[in-house]
Parts: structure tokens; sequence; C-alpha cells
DNA sequence: TCGCCTGATAGTTGCC
DNA sequence: GGCAACTATCAGGCGA
């Protein structure tokens, strides 16, 4: 590898690299946005397990959601819960 | 602090470490056990994750599982889901 | 509760839950960019494996240096200097 | 599927969810030891917090023993030595 | 392409 | 009751 090459892609390393470091920042503070917001919650007498369990469930489209459900009453009902 | 309680605060704090670490290692060995069990019912035909969510329902209570699922139908009520 | 304050408490959790998922869905675009970078990064004939530990490395270094200054913060305290 | 078969999964399925619940039992068992050893330490006057990251480093320099030995396995097997 | 395996993230628990 | 350590779950990359 000549030289000039060697700094093209030491250059371009770099840029790559200071890319992803400042992206993952915004996503750091983005994360700590969403912890305020459930301190916020909190605040006003909610429960942020429960909040934390219902966004998670409305991730998953409907049908997803019925077929886990589904297999889980499956594997309780054979294991003699409920 | 002398050099004789010194010694006897060394060779103590040896012997706690030594025995944490030597229970750690035992805690990493159950936990590959757990995992080849997994791997076994996965070979089996069987849903791991829908196993795991059983297991950690399991380990609820009933009266536990049935105060979170009311907060839970509270709250997705609330929200419209369903 | 009266349905009042019921009303309240479902507009406020809907508005709670409404500012998290939008700030789940900016995190989760910052996270695919910083994919997109790492494919780039590839193309470009980098290793990205490489890249990733480069990137971790300094950050570790980073909250390294945040966990000594903390540590000498809680001498200084005991030492009675600030 | 059969009720047979459907007897025999069931069946099977209890066994594997019993030698799971069974292994978890056993580690947390080890784990609460390890609270034990440690609050022992405390009593005899050790900082913990301080054993714990002792602990944390002798852990951490085997991993990394052991990628440094993982990275030379690739370069020496990059190199058709071996 | 599949399964494995590591790294990232979410959740739980215990301490202060 | 808040924070920090630890655990468990999930997803993406890698090699066979």
């Amino acid at each position: 590898m000549t030289e000039r090459s060697n700094a093209f892609a030491t250059s371009a390393l770099k840029a790559l690299v200071d890319r992803v470091e400042r992206l993952e920042t915004q996503k750091r503070e983005i994360a700590e946005d969403i912890t305020e917001v459930y301190k916020e919650a909190k605040g006003q007498g909610f429960d942020t397990k429960t909040m934390r369990r219902v966004i998670r469930e409305r991730r998953k489209d409907d049908s997803e959601r019925a077929e886990e459900q589904a297999l889980l009453d499956l594997y309780m009902d054979a294991l003699g819960m409920r």
C-alpha cells in the first residue's frame, strides 16, 4: 500500500469513527430524555413498570401479540398453571 | 496499624477474595448448565422464549401475578388497546 | 377515583406514552444510522469488528477517566479539601 | 398432534422446566452466598466496593488475556502456523 | 443460509 | 427513594 492510499485510509477511518461517536452521543442523550419522561410519569403517580410493559406490547402488531399469547397459554396449560 | 495486623488483614482479604471467586466460578458453571437445558429443549422442538416467560411467571405468586395483570389491563384500556 | 380525575389521568398517560414512543423512534433511527455508517465502512474495506473494538476502547477510557475522577473526589471530600 | 404425543410433549416440557428451575435455585443460592461473603468482609472492616472492583479487574484481566490469545490464534491461523 | 456467539439494551435487585 | 451493580433478554454479525 502506498503512503498516499494509507493517508487516505487513515483520514477516511477517522471520519467514520467520528461519525459513529457523534451518533452514539446523540443516542445517549435521547436515552436520557426517555429516563426523564419516566421520572415525570412517576411524579404524576403512574406505575412506570407497567408503562414500560404497555409500550413494549404496543410495538408488536396484533397478530404477533395473539400468537405469542396463544403459545404462552398452551405452555401454561401444559404445566397446570391456572 | 501494626505490621502484624496488616499481615492478618492481607491474609483475611485474600481468603475472602478467593471465596468470592470460587463461588463466582460455580455460578458461571450452573448458568452454563441452564443454557444446555434450553438447547436440549430447543432440540426437542420447544419454544425457549415462551419457556423463559413461563418460568418467570411461575416465580411470582398468584396474588402478585393477578395484581400486575389488573394494572396492565387498566393501562391498556386507558390507551384504547383491545 | 372520580370520572373526571380518571379522564385527566387517561389523557396524561396518553401524552406520556406518546412522548416515550416518539423518543424511542428517534433512538431507533439513530441506531440505524450507526449501522449504516458501519456498512459504509465495510464497503470501503475497513474491518468493522476492529472498528467497534476501537470505539469501545475509547468509550471505556472515558468512563475509566470518570471513575478515577470520582475516586479522587471521594478522597478529597474525605480530607475536607473543597 | 395426537393425544399421545401431546402427553409426551407435556411430560417432556415439565421435566425441562423442572430442571431449569432447580438449576436457577442453585444459582440463586450461590449468589446469596456471595452476598454473605461480602457482608462478612464488611464486618471485618473491608471496603466491599473496592473489593468488588478488585475482583472485577481480575476477571477483566482474565478475559482480556483470553481475548489476546484469541487474536494471536487468529493471526497464527492466518499465517498458516499450526 | 442457519445456528452460534458476542455485544447492546432492558429490567431487577440491593445498597446507601 | 434514588442510584449503581448485576442479570437476563434480544439482535446483529460471523463462520460453517
